[in-house]
RNA sequence: GCGGGUGUUGCUUAGUGGUAAAGCUCUAGCCUUCCAAGCUAGUCACACGGGUUCGAUUCCCGUCACCCGCUCCA
């Protein structure tokens, strides 16, 4: 295999990482695997957990204005008309015959002052649209890829029972904003929080999990009164970014791409990507979007319910205008992934500096005097596992017991991992290598003065606490 | 979906027309007073499906998955 393998990038460690160590696996893996589909195993789940539960927190539990929703995946197909994802979801492509390129038939037609024609569900290439990459003519028909996932209601597979897997988490909401507003006591501004899975069936998944068929949403609508767009929406970029970094992903490593005016879509004021930099390129983990009052307007009159909110300051009656930031889940785990992957020499015998190795290097053999170690720098926060404890030594049976005192303690607080197995240092490195920020170990001291030791993932640094200390000390740390 | 590349165990690699080897990891035991130590034993692989053949992991065809480019955007 591989003799001529290039080296390995980035996000090749990661993954092979996430795979060792039980974050990420291949959807049904015995049977082949399938494009666009992951499973995560026990450290993956418990880390979108953490996202989804950091998430929640800071939306819709902090904010006294903000409700949550869980709707659900399937809904009445009508809500996919009045949303414009059946019949404006699927982007029609054609192929260059020549070079074999292909492209949004809408986006070549409009680089060449044309427009697509289009005849109910059919696409035609007006005259003389040449390829973009080659100026060939020899182009295909216009093919429609739908995007939306179908299946059938019921147990009559006839047009009449077809329905479909959400694109997206958004619609729930807004097809619930009546209900919402009447049962929650909510006044303008307030939003909506809901996290959920999404379907996309992309042409082409890419990038690991980056783009996935099924993935996971945390969206807030957040329902203001129209004028104030502006505003609101910069105040949740800001909102938002603060957020991210408080899970490990520092400004620094992020980048905010503001739509132009003239590339958003003719109902929005406003769109803000938030993106990181992953290994294969700067990609979106949330879009910021100012949508006016167009989602509950198409609804209002798609279903010919009316989505109108009677203004008690001022006496009037408006359907009111949204921001929406939309954040995907499985990109923030990646990012996150990405963010907290480290490898590093640190030299034998402890004497001298811990050198931090560059992406170029990452998987080589550590120099000479040198060992290699793998950490996830989680903020302890998102990190799966919080405290790892240890009895120094397996065969003495009262720092075993002890240590498992300590442990059964913690882990009425926290996913805690208990570990005898092997020499200290290799239970500490394994631990480096799911992320865990704090190891407590159990020696004959503790038996002596009831103080354990605590060991720093980041700086391998250790200290003597107290046993009385140690929980009111984890507590502070972990928040 | 199109074009190109790749596919042997958890990882890194070896090898063969007669069903596979090594190191590390992992598991168990012994030992061990704080950073992948040592000793002993053990588990685990030729992506899948056809074809050729007495016999295929090896040759041929197809499929699938992953990676790169086109494309895409939560």
């Amino acid at each position: 295999m591989a003799k001529d393998k290039k080296k390995t990038s980035k996000l090749d460690s990661v993954a092979s990482l996430c795979k060792r160590r039980g974050f990420i696996f291949q959807t049904s893996e015995i049977y082949g695997g399938l494009n666009g589909f992951w499973d995560y195993g026990p450290m993956g789940s418990q880390l979108k957990k953490n996202i989804r539960d950091a998430w929640w927190q800071d939306i819709v539990v902090k904010n006294e204005n903000v409700v949550g929703l869980d709707a659900s995946i399937i809904m009445h197909p009508r809500v996919w008309e009045a949303s414009g994802h059946i019949g404006g979801f699927s982007d029609p492509m054609v192929d260059c015959r020549e070079c074999k390129k292909r492209f949004k038939a809408d986006n070549l037609c409009e680089e060449q002052g044309q427009e697509l024609i289009q005849d109910g569900k059919k696409f035609q290439l007006p005259e003389g649209i040449k390829c973009a990459s080659c100026g060939s003519d020899d182009l295909t028909e216009p093919r429609s890829f739908d995007l939306m996932f179908k299946t059938f209601v019921g147990p009559v597979e006839d047009d009449s029972a077809v329905a479909y897997l959400r694109p997206e988490t958004a619609q729930g909401i807004f097809a619930q904003f009546s209900n919402v507003l009447a049962t929650s006591r909510q006044k303008l501004p307030f939003g909506i929080g809901q996290i959920g899975k999404a379907f996309r069936n992309e042409i082409n998944p890419r990038n690991y999990t980056f783009r996935s068929r099924e993935f996971e949403q945390m969206e807030l609508e957040f329902f203001i009164k129209p004028g104030t767009d502006e505003e609101w929406h910069k105040y949740w970029v800001q909102k938002r970014l603060s957020w991210y970094e408080s899970v490990g992903l520092p400004l620094s490593s992020l980048e905010l791409d503001e739509h132009p005016k003239e590339k958003l879509a003719h109902y929005a004021s406003a769109c803000t990507d938030v993106a990181y930099a992953f290994p294969f390129g700067v990609q979106e983990l949330e879009g910021i979007a100012a949508r006016g009052n167009f989602d509950l307007s198409r609804h209002q009159e798609f279903s010919g319910k009316s989505m109108e909110y009677f203004d008690q300051e001022t006496n009037e009656r408006y359907i009111p205008h949204v921001v929406e930031p939309s954040a995907g889940v499985d990109r923030i785990a990646l990012a996150i992934l990405c963010e907290a992957y480290t490898e590093e020499w640190i030299p034998k015998g402890g004497e001298g500096e811990v050198i931090k190795v560059e992406d170029a290097d990452l998987g080589k053999r550590a120099p000479e005097g040198y060992e290699a170690r793998t950490v996830l720098k989680f903020v302890p926060k998102i990190a799966p596992v919080k405290v790892a404890v240890f009895p120094l030594l397996k065969n003495k049976p009262e720092l075993v017991e002890k240590a498992r005192e300590i442990f059964e303690e913690l882990q009425e607080y926290w996913p805690c991992f208990w570990d005898v197995a092997g020499a200290i240092g290799r239970r500490y490195r394994r631990q480096d290598e799911i992320g865990t920020p704090f190891g407590v170990t159990i020696d004959f001291d503790t038996l002596e003065d009831n103080t354990v030791t605590i060991r720093y993932r980041d700086t391998m640094k250790q200290e003597r606490i107290s046993c009385d200390e140690l929980l009111p000390f984890l507590m502070k740390k972990i928040r």
